[in-house]
DNA sequence: AATGGCTGCCC
DNA sequence: ATTCTGC
DNA sequence: GCAGAATGGGCAGCCATT
């Protein structure tokens, strides 16, 4: 069994022809029911834009850059036409296809693109390490596209960047497998939990195609294996969140440090990160933390690595723990120079938590309160901020407040200082560029370059770029309003 | 061996 | 991370 | 209100170039 890339593409170019969710999920349905089960997984990594669950950390490693050479070679023109194509337009994928416009056959032999085919090649490009891989992942591109049409080419750049842009992602696949494959929107919960359960939407949909939805509500938590997080909505009202709680919460310090979800078995732990990244080897202290200071030996926890400073038990900022994350050498040194304590909490566990740790300056739980009042929220904040923290989390403490993957209903709010306009500066700042927009900012700026004056030397520096906050409405009128003041020379001051 | 471009992930 | 938009 | 897609600064690693 196989399936063309093509049809793939079909379904694509019809989403992108709608805006209307109700529509995109049919059209996806449809796609879902003519796929083949053993390849029901590709399809759904593929309009993920991937080709693995995020866990594993496999990725294609071809991002803009690197794909303008690939289309400056498919279509034998200079780079700079391709990258002036892509300022204009937004997006690569619609570049690929304007360049190749009309290009329909697929090269010399009349073999059309399988699915299978276009998996694979952006499998061997993922794959593609060591000296002169760059050049490997580009020439193994331009093969690709080279066999493609020009609609497939645009999608088959779009997915190697692993941005679609098609209005479709883990929800409504969700959706749209349920409706293809089980007994529609009922099936939704028992495909979602599966799903926050393995982290693995290809999984979910190759099980689901494979054995049925009965094998899915048999999906369990395992430990070791990671858990999707649970997210928070946010509000600046403690009227509002309380109003939300029900009248009152469990307020906790929202430290500014690393998510960690920690799975602890007898055997190992093994530490995840928000995005289910393996981030065990970066922190072999709070490995040796867990295992002395909880005396459970099958538990997943969760919590926030803040760095800290061992003497005074101060909070420092976070970049300092970002320096750990990901790092592979000078790992020791690092670990020495920038030790951290693990805060954590789960809802409603406070109790249990307590029975099972050992508390100490590195291993604690959360700073937390129970709140029934307004000012109750602001005084913690003050506290929270004065003690290094960005502000609270507000948990529910009612009977529905359980542990819920993703950002799904008002669990958990985030009250952040900056959300207080009293707890804000201001800065005066001059706009001195602009950059081209992408995807539905195609045609207008993306951001804008911000300056402040330096008096003493009578210049500006560059601070910052500013990219959101824009209505449309807004950024419609940006470039009318400064393109009178553009000028092809790098100002003086 | 040092540097810079690029990519991906953290917030 | 924040912010905006269409459903 | 949900889901998705725009956008930010700053970190590390990998690879190519010098």
């Amino acid at each position: 069994m196989t399936m063309l890339y093509s049809r793939i593409v079909e379904t694509y170019q019809k989403i992108e022809a709608t805006t209307k969710r109700l529509e995109i999920t049919k059209l996806l349905v449809d796609l879902l029911k003519e796929t083949p089960s053993e390849i029901i997984d590709k399809v759904v990594y593929l309009t993920q834009g991937k080709l693995y669950p995020d866990y594993l950390g496999i990725e294609i490693g071809i991002a803009e850059k690197l794909a303008i050479k690939a289309l400056a070679i498919v279509t034998a023109a200079k780079e700079s036409r391709i990258a002036d194509e892509y300022r204009r337009r937004g997006d690569l994928g619609d570049a690929a296809e304007a360049l190749l416009a009309g290009k329909t056959q697929v090269g010399l032999r009349n073999e059309r693109l399988t699915v299978e085919e276009v998996y694979g090649v952006l499998d061997r490009i993922a794959e593609s390490s060591g000296p002169g891989s760059v050049e490997s992942k580009i020439r193994q591109l331009t093969l690709l596209v080279g066999k493609a049409s020009s609609m497939e080419a645009k999608y088959v750049v779009r997915t190697a960047l692993g941005r679609l842009r098609l209005g479709v992602a883990d929800m409504t696949l969700l959706d749209a497998l349920a409706h293809a494959l089980a007994e529609g929107k009922e099936s939704k919960p028992v495909l979602e939990q599966a799903y926050n359960r393995s982290s693995d939407l290809g999984f979910v949909a190759k099980a689901l195609a494979s054995d049925g939805i009965d094998a899915i509500k048999s999906f369990k938590v395992t430990v070791g294996r990671p858990i999707r997080p649970m997210l928070a909505e946010r509000l600046s009202d403690p009227q509002e969140i309380l109003e939300k709680m029900n009248g009152s919460a469990a307020a906790e310090y929202k430290y500014d440090g690393l998510r960690i979800q920690a799975h602890l078995s007898s055997r190992k732990v093994t530490l995840f990160s928000r995005r289910l990244e393996n981030i065990t080897d970066q922190f072999p202290d709070l490995h040796t933390l867990l295992k002395e200071g909880i005396s459970d030996d099958e538990i997943i926890l969760e919590g926030e690595a803040v760095p800290v400073d061992p003497s005074t038990g101060e909070l420092l900022p976070f970049q300092l723990v970002s320096q750990r994350r990901g790092r592979k050498y000078e790992l020791e040194k690092t670990i020495q120079e920038i030790p951290v304590a693990l805060f954590i909490e789960l809802p409603r566990r406070r109790e249990a938590l307590e029975k099972i740790i050992r508390r100490s300056e590195k291993l604690d739980l959360s700073r937390q309160i129970i709140v029934n009042k307004p000012e109750q929220l602001d005084d913690f904040m003050q506290q929270a901020v004065a003690d290094g923290c960005e502000g609270l989390m507000i948990k529910s403490i009612g009977p529905d407040s359980i542990y819920k993957a993703g950002a799904r209903g008002w669990g958990w709010i985030k009250y952040k200082r900056e959300y207080k306009s009293e707890m804000q500066d201001a800065v005066d700042l001059v706009v001195v560029g602009a950059f081209a927009g992408r995807g539905r900012r195609g045609g207008t700026y993306g951001a804008l370059l911000l300056a402040a004056y330096d008096g003493k030397d009578d210049v500006f520096r560059t601070a910052c770029k500013c990219g959101s906050g824009f209505k449309d409405e807004d950024l419609a009128k940006l470039p009318d309003i400064l393109e009178k003041f553009k000028i092809s020379h790098r100002h003086p001051r």
